[in-house]
DNA sequence: CTGTTAGCGCGTTCAC
DNA sequence: GTGAACGCGCTAACAG
């Protein structure tokens, strides 16, 4: 039913052995028998048994990508960036020589499926695993994280965070590129200041996410060294937590605009909560930017479509998504000490402007 | 050094074979003797090796989702909701069970790579694959699909298509969603000719595409009917093809607007072109929708943030996904005839109104 | 309900 | 440069 290694050489008339070299192209063959094993493929329509060649080298081709949330594109671009650098672009011919397998895994931001699909990925003995985006800060959940992250490179698995920090303990298994949330939340807020906002809303991701905290810290320090956040300040009271989506930035912000009437900026987690604080400034009857700045950050594609278009803190998804593609593959050396951190560029547009006097 | 189904076998007092079956769960294992093995996993941290399970078995768990460009929600929304519906919740332990591996493919709309992809899923003997988005109408293409196709359901692959027409062939080995993009293309520019626009321009998708040819000829039907597009109509005239991109909607908006000033709207092949569009409007100093009604398709979240929110075609792509996902692992049966058409509904918002008189 | 016996299809030693 | 033989780790009959 099923053609085999076997049928090939039977056809090409020579040993198992000597198919297998040519497929795998490792071992020196002659050039006319690799032509005839080469046609006899072609011929029987051949495809290799992945299960078999992986339980018989004791690795496959797979490499998985992690992400929270897929349809978001700040994951789609890293996931789509970094399978450039993995499926390679076929031979034209759909015949699908070394290839490596590049696979999207999409955890819905529950630690629970993250770990799930670590063991699968596990099980089935992935060649890499990409991890991108925030990571979750609760200590149970990092230590599993950190014992099933050791198992798998244990085995020969590559491992690469991507928009991610490094594990608190730090194994050197990893290669991390992690994004600079913190100075970028940071230079955002310092934007803000400087047009002569005094009161700014500022409408969080979830509170156990790495890239939540960052930004926020960022955020707060800003106002700190500016004194406005000072014992009692704004910054905490300003401050609503919600997930990383539309809705949680629209009701967010109505929120924050019923506490404090009086502020003049609200500041979003990333761009997508950022239109529904818009959404919310607008319903309101206020106007953007002057009655209200409004700030986010990613600078995703729609961004610079809004109307205004959003200022924002640029993230180079794409090239870091790319980046963590060839380190999985092994195409380009680990940063130096295992970590580099990818820097944000503050992106200036419409979207803020000075406070109204009075 | 790794442990195998045998260490645990040991441990447990048991054969393998006893310990396959409980960790397959399809056979009756007394509880007592269930209990000792999973003990005995627990303790050595045992993980199924799925390449020997896949070749013992005949069959993997790997579920395909090919994608045009995961980096665009339209395919984002559709695969993270088809994962939903295969990866399973977990057990919370993050041990895996008996759960798929669902993997999302990045073919970049690329012929070659989504044939590569294929036959990478065929070695890895996959047990579903799900096509998501339009097809290429390429003939040598889709034939070289066809047999693709064929020669997976052969070995037992289950074929999902998700969005997609059915193949021309059209063998009853694949279950379709398709939707009714053709209808939505109609209904929209009915909308607008009833509104009283006249001269519509068209910013299409890459020409090859079913999604682009589907959604155009909705569109010059109502153009027909009412009379719009006879011989040497406006239809073609003012129609563009491009990618389904932002930048492609902004470029043929230009070119539109050169080519005839007198336009009063503009329909896009997707909202991400459509904001393209809106762009290029706003920066000839026109408004929306006062001077220039502008319309998209799929209604993807960031469109209702538009300003003017923007009128559109929803696609309800989570519910179409997750079916896919559901059809994939057998849960659902396949609808009659194996295909089914999925409804398209118009949105009207803001960003179409009358065309000023004069 | 459980143990025993054979392979699944391929990569990889070894010889030649 | 090529062939022969073995075993990767597991599942699927078949007994009992």
């Amino acid at each position: 039913m099923t053609v085999t290694l076997a049928d090939v050489a039977a056809r090409a008339r020579v040993s198992p052995a000597t198919v297998s070299r040519v497929l795998n192209g490792n071992y020196p063959v002659a050039a006319s028998t690799r032509e005839r094993v080469l046609r006899a493929v072609d011929d029987l329509d051949y495809v290799l048994n992945g299960p078999a060649s992986s339980l018989a080298a004791a690795t496959s081709d797979l490499v998985g990508i992690l992400v929270n949330d897929i349809a978001d594109p700040f994951f789609g671009i890293m996931a789509g960036a970094a399978q450039t650098q993995i499926g390679g672009p076929g031979d034209g011919s759909g015949r699908a020589g070394g290839e490596k397998l590049a696979v999207i895994c999409n955890t819905g931001g529950s630690p629970e499926r993250e770990l799930t699909y670590l063991t699968l990925l596990q099980r089935q003995r992935a060649a890499a695993v990409v991890l991108t985006g925030g990571a979750i800060e609760d200590p149970d959940h990092q230590a599993a994280m950190a014992a099933k992250l050791a198992k798998l490179a244990d085995a020969g698995t590559r491992i690469v965070f991507c928009g991610r920090p490094p594990l608190p303990e730090g194994d050197a298994l990893v290669a991390a590129l992690a994004f600079d949330n913190r100075g970028g939340g940071r230079r955002l807020t310092e934007h803000l200041i400087s047009l002569g906002h005094r009161r700014i809303g500022y409408v969080a991701g979830p509170p156990e996410r790495t890239t939540t905290r960052h930004r926020l810290e960022g955020h707060r320090e800003a106002l700190r060294d500016a004194g406005l956040d000072g014992e009692g300040g704004d910054g905490e009271r300003l401050t609503v937590h919600g997930p990383y989506d539309r809705r949680s930035g629209y009701e967010a912000t109505l929120d924050i605009l019923r506490r404090e009437p009086g502020i003049t900026a609200v500041v979003a987690a990333n761009d997508t909560v950022a239109l529904g604080a818009c959404a919310a400034v607008r319903d309101q009857g206020l106007r953007i930017p002057q009655d209200i700045s409004v700030a986010g950050f990613d600078d995703l594609p729609f961004s610079v479509d809004a109307v205004p278009a959003l200022t924002t803190v640029r993230l180079p998804l794409f090239e870091a998504g790319a980046r963590a593609g060839r380190l999985a593959m092994g195409k380009e050396n680990p940063p130096p000490g295992g970590i580099a951190t990818i820097a944000a560029e503050l992106m200036i547009r419409g979207s803020t402007a000075p406070p109204r006097v009075g």
